[in-house]
Order: C-alpha cells, then sequence, then structure tokens
DNA sequence: CGGGTGACGTTGTATATGCAACACATGCGT
DNA sequence: ACGCATGTGTTGCATATACAACGTCACCCG
C-alpha cells in the first residue's frame, strides 16, 4: 500500500519537479528581485493590459487571495497599476514593469534551457500514472 | 517576448499544474486533518523506518528546513517519532502514524483518479517545450 | 589533545498558496 | 426604494517552500 503510493502517486512527482523548477528560475531571476511567479503575473498584464484580476487568476488557476496578495507586491515594486472598476480591478503594466520584463528575458531563456533537462523527468511521471 | 513566455514557459505551466494537483489531494486528504505533503512523508518514513531526515530530504529534493518544519509538525500530531543519532536525525512512524496511512489510503486512491484527468495536461506541456 | 572543516539541523525572514470569513458593490425583483 | 443574491476583493490564519545565518556534532589532521 504504502509501496504503491511511493511507487505512483502523481502529487509526489508533480510536487517534488514544482520544487526543481521554482527554483531554477527564481535562481536565475533573483539578480532582478522577480520570482517566477511575479513574472507569469507580469506577462500577463503586459500582454492583456486592463485585464480583471478575476480573469487573470481563472487563467492561472489562482485563488483570489493568492492573486491578491501576489499583486500587492507588484504594486510596491512599481511595476503594476491598479485600478478601480466598480467591484472588480483592472490591472495595467507600468514602464517600470515593462522595462523590468525585458531585463528578465534573458534570464528566463537560460532558466528554459535549464528547465528543459529536468522536465524530462516528466515523462515517467506520466508513463507510472498509467 | 511576452507571447513567447506566455506560449512556452515551463515554470507557469509546472505550477499551475502543481496547484491543481496539490488542491485535488489536500481537499481529499483534509477529513483526516493531513495534507498530500505530509502523506508524501509518511509514506517515506513508514517504508524506511529509521531513514535520516537528510536521506529523506535528498530523496524528494526537499530543502533542510522545510522538511525540518514539516516534520515537526508531524511529530505534533504523534504520527513520527525522531531519534538522535549523532549530528543526524532518524526518523520512524509511530503506530498512529501507520494508522493515518491506513485512514489516507482510500481518499489517496480517489486523489490519484480524479489527477489522472488532469494529468493530461502534462503532455500538451512538454510538446510546447520543444 | 586542539583546532579546523564539513555535515546536519534550527531559526529568522520572506514569498506562495489556500480556506474561511468578512466587506462591499452591483444588479435584480418586488 | 428595499432587500437579497452574486460577484469580487481583502483579512486572518495556516501550511509549504527557500535562502541565509547560526549552532553543534563528528571527524580528521597535525
Amino acid at each position: 500500500m504504502a509501496e504503491e503510493i511511493q511507487r505512483s502517486c502523481v502529487a509526489t512527482r508533480v510536487r517534488r519537479l514544482n520544487r526543481q523548477i521554482t527554483r531554477t528560475y527564481d535562481e536565475l531571476l533573483r539578480p532582478l528581485e522577480m520570482s517566477g511567479a511575479q513574472l507569469t503575473l507580469l506577462v500577463g498584464i503586459a500582454l492583456h493590459p486592463g485585464v480583471k484580476a478575476v480573469q487573470l487568476g481563472k487563467a492561472l488557476d489562482l485563488e483570489r487571495s493568492t492573486l491578491s496578495r501576489n499583486l500587492a507586491r507588484m504594486v510596491e515594486r512599481g511595476w503594476v497599476r491598479e485600478k478601480a472598476a466598480g467591484a472588480a480591478v483592472e490591472l495595467h503594466p507600468t514602464s517600470a514593469g515593462l522595462d523590468a520584463l525585458r531585463c528578465a528575458y534573458p534570464a528566463w531563456l537560460e532558466a528554459q534551457k535549464r528547465a528543459a533537462l529536468k522536465a524530462a523527468q516528466l515523462e515517467p511521471l506520466l508513463q507510472r500514472k498509467a
């Protein structure tokens, strides 16, 4: 029973891979004082200026309160501006945010390259699930 | 550039999948007051009684301090016993821990079933990485 | 024996995440 | 206009995670 879980648990594998991948991106983005989570949000906002927070959350499958707090940090940094729109909030990139995005691109490329190696571990993951 | 990141970022995809999978397991384990992370640790300890913490951490690619704190919670719950062994710590399951594991098995099975659906999203992930 | 070095765990601090509870706005129906 | 349901965001609390700094133990070497 315990053997079966250890052999085939999807959560264990996905979570471990997530740790490895997240560490890789965070390490390379750290000089820019940006996290992988923040990069994802910044990209989404830059590509869809004025997007409603709730839409962004649904696209990323992010809980409302998590998104709210992550955005607050990015507003602090001056990368994002929030604009009230009734009960909702519209998100806009600032020029500093777009600059940060440009600066992050080389680090992202390198992280993407390193991640490709670890992503090979995804395939056994899928095969064992069956 | 931003388009490229949104289209192909491995971290974004792995992290989103991790959120979905983790939520699934945590939701089903919640009645037992157990998390997916704790289940993984408990399984590892149950299968290798006396395992050194550092070994478990390496197997799961878990940072030392993270493991230390997660284990502390499980010791609190009475599922695990820590035994000093020089500078290291040996981990043993308690009988309550083994009981909890047995109780968790049906929930794990159900989570595993639900996760199989979402894991289909892993395949597009891999293909776009190339 | 004494000092240094490396391995291991813990503590401080920060981000990421989620659930539950609350607050607020909007819009609808009467 | 009133009240109610719904959608949206925020706050309180808890876990998971990582890095940096620190304390300790063990071990080895001179």
